[in-house]
RNA sequence: CCAGGGGGCCGGGCAGCCGCUCCUUCGACAGGCUCAGGAUGAGCGGGUUGUUGGAGAGGAAAGUCCGGGCUCCACGAAACAAGGGUGGCGGGUAACGCCCGCCCGGCGCAAGUCGAGGGAAAGUGCCACAGAGAGCAUACCGCCGAUGGCUCCUUCGGGAGAACAGGCAAGGGUGAAAGGGUGCGGUAAGAGCGCACCGGGGCUUCGGCAACGCGGUCCGCAUGGCAAACCCCACCCGGAGCAAGGCCGAAUAGGGGCGGCGCGCCAGCUUGCUGGCAGAUACGUUUCGUAUCGACCGCCCGGGUUGGCUGCUUGAGUCAUGGAGCGAUCCAUGGCCUAGAUGAAUGGCUGCCGCCGCAGAUACGGUCCGCUCGUCGGAUACCGUCUGUGGAGACAGAACCCGGCUUACAGGCCCCCUGGCAUC
């Protein structure tokens, strides 16, 4: 791994990304939010939706190539960096997915998202 | 060759570029700790980074259905009860609901295969629908009507008829199941009523460790099924799980215990310190002196949050050889070390080979035909071979570790056996 990332391992980080940028792709989803300065950290989320476990395992590998690639390059600094895998994310071309996500940087770079996905009803979770 | 049965094994290979985790060799960098100290130094331990060499998912890693190891908790021992499980017999094993061998029964020509396979005269309960009748069985259609009565005839001996009483359970019909089966005799018609064979039950010789089997003998023999309904019998079982459990340091808030038990007043200014006085305790034989203390401090113990280490991979391990056993398996000797991740490594991308289909080329090999039987001549693109092109690549990802079971699975390989056909 390149030695300016780190692996974001709680729970609330990943849920605390929900409410920055969101830049949504045919492959996955991308969100940003700045971390007060932990550095570039990213995350990966794949639900048991998208498939059983080699097919999850599977787009976290890939995944997580692209970003060792593009994050010393593209990252945005002091930023967590979360990708949620989506349907089709495994069969879609590495090239590809690697341009979309250059894409997906640059446009979160920007500080421009896509619309969020509003207000979430809260479930209360027990303990 | 065709059809079928049983068992075992594999489940892509090679290469290139870029990477991950854990060990390992040799360094570099900046800290830390301990010892010694004049500087220097010696040792220990991790961190970051490079470097040398090495290892790195499965047959089911899955479902989490059984059985254990390990750990903690509970508990005098044991028995009983409750609850759960198992259920032919013998063996294997750490143990099992697993495996092996055998027995009995069903299916199959056979190889084989399937079976929760203890008890139904200990008791309770259920047997829907259909059917006349379903557990002290029953009589719808039917058969008979010998016997008694009825009608008719009569040579007065009797005969014929209908089917009222009554007899029967063979045949039909219903059902998963109708109170042994087939046949002969018997009878008015029938019926284990009698007999033969088959089946069943009791007792028993012999064989077998046993389940059980072979035979003998007695009994004509009503007493079904469901125990995966309750139940009875025999045997087994304490609970929770590696997020078990153990250890470590720091910061913050802060619980308990012990000791200081005095918590005050005045002045100065640096505004929380200094000084003085009073006070408490200890010691010194005294109104005195010295030391310490002074609303928070010191020490010890415990809990919470977060992080790290450990448990953590050498084990009922695996391979080879030899031996015991029909076998599961066991014994001996020798070799080997074979993943340890934790938002979770074991990969990403590419090329070639291999697998399947299609198209084309080739008479080199197989194949077929002919004779002069040869190192022969001819036919043919069916197979091989070569080229091009398209496609398929399953089920599925270790999470403390083992033994099983169950379920999923593209494609492929090997061995043994049975039946049939052909040839010798």
């Amino acid at each position: 791994m390149h030695p300016s990332l780190s692996v974001i391992r709680k729970r609330s980080d990943f849920l605390a990304a929900n409410r920055g940028l969101r830049v949504a792709r045919p492959g996955f989803v991308l969100l940003a939010r700045p971390n007060n300065g932990q550095g570039k950290r990213y995350g990966i989320t794949v639900t048991k939706k998208i498939g059983n476990a080699v097919v999850r395992n599977r787009m976290k590998r890939r995944f997580r190539e692209l970003l060792w690639v593009a994050l010393p390059e593209s990252g945005l600094p002091d930023h967590d960096h979360v990708l949620i895998g989506r349907e089709g994310g495994v069969e879609r071309d590495f090239a590809q997915l690697r341009e979309e996500l250059g894409a997906a940087l640059t446009r979160a770079a920007e500080g421009k998202g896509d619309p969020g996905r509003g207000p979430r009803k809260r479930r209360s979770r027990r303990s």
